[in-house]
DNA sequence: AGCTAAAAAGCAAATACTTATTTGGAAAAG
DNA sequence: CTTTTCCAAATAAGTATTTGCTTTTTAGCT
């Protein structure tokens, strides 16, 4: 069913996705996406217009994966926390290929996300629990929740070999953190 | 006084400073170092052997200052975060370095790292404060602190536009933090 | 001081190579 | 038959690094 067009647009983007993540825009290579995907390197221009087009896909991607991870409602802010943090655990690639964005394309980034209404969903959330009374509204939930992010970033994929015990730890240091923000509902 | 040479050196490290902390080490340009500098191509390479070697100088050089932004006693951890956080506000170059070297550089970071000693006065500063019971050793100094440089690099240089309300703001939220892990002094 | 020879610093142009992007045409799909 | 997909090779810059030579500085000596 799926067309031979949609399908090669996906390996590219896949394997985009890891060449990125890896070398970010300046040193990815596109023949090494393309080689990687199985695909020409032509391919890459017809569907992306060129190099560039293809990171501002890969980078919109991520920003999308991050925002379907938590779109779910979150009863309070713990399991908002937890729900980033396992997203950053378990797709250090993602968070990598953010990173580059922000130093890349910084002047474009913010825009790209518009695009995208990525983080949308994210401070959406966060707001609805702030008007809820269940998160203090001594900052702005934009601002509450890129902290959260700085935090969870921390050490992935910054560090070398995170065991079990060291990613179990650094929640505990971010639900601190969270839970130092949250509201406790007046006893009725 | 100053030899040429040593003045060479040192003009050519500030241009690549400004050069790959807006660029990277892949995206940053010999021929632009150069020019910035004043000087010939052909030094960067007398000097500092090759690109990769002169990015690695600037890495070092970024570490060293952070380190010595922080290297006098601090009489609580308060007093630490502000100083951690007032030197990534005054100096995003130095911050956005840093995030390059960790991701284009990232086997090498830490070896890098410890080439140059760079944290570890503010790690033995801050366990120093657990030692004197002032700081939580629920969480050694490393993790720590950099949870709380994550924090601190958060809007810096990562968003548009920050004006000085919303410096202070951030500000408060990184106190805001760090306070959660502070051991109150027992009543005497 | 002044002189001089060795060493170091400086540069423009060449080299050698990488890399994004395009072309022109063949194969496959509709 | 027309359109789309695919590809290998060509193109066209761009870029790190080196070479060969000139100029300046340094340091030893009278």
């Amino acid at each position: 069913m799926t067309s031979p067009s949609v399908r090669t647009r996906k390996v590219i983007l896949d394997a985009a996705r890891e060449e990125f993540a890896a070398h970010g825009l300046a040193g990815g290579r596109v023949e090494r996406i393309a080689k990687a995907a199985g695909a020409n390197v032509q391919r890459i221009y017809a569907y992306y217009s060129d190099k560039q087009g293809l990171f501002d896909a890969v980078v919109l991607d991520a920003a999308a994966s991050l925002a379907e991870a938590i779109r779910t409602e979150h009863r309070d802010i713990d399991s908002l926390a937890n729900a980033i943090f396992d997203f950053v655990v378990n797709d250090p690639a993602n968070t990598r290929t953010m990173t580059w964005a922000r130093l890349e394309r910084e002047d474009e980034f913010f825009q790209l996300m518009d695009t995208g209404q990525s983080g949308v969903g994210a401070v959406s959330e966060l707001a609805r629990l702030q008007d809820a009374g269940l998160v203090t509204t001594d900052w702005d939930a934009v601002t509450i929740l890129e902290a959260l992010i700085a935090l969870c970033e921390q050490w992935h994929p910054n560090t070398r070999e995170n065991g079990r015990s060291d990613i179990d730890r650094h929640r505990a240091l971010v639900l601190r953190f969270v839970r130092t923000l949250a509201v406790e509902p007046a006893a009725s």
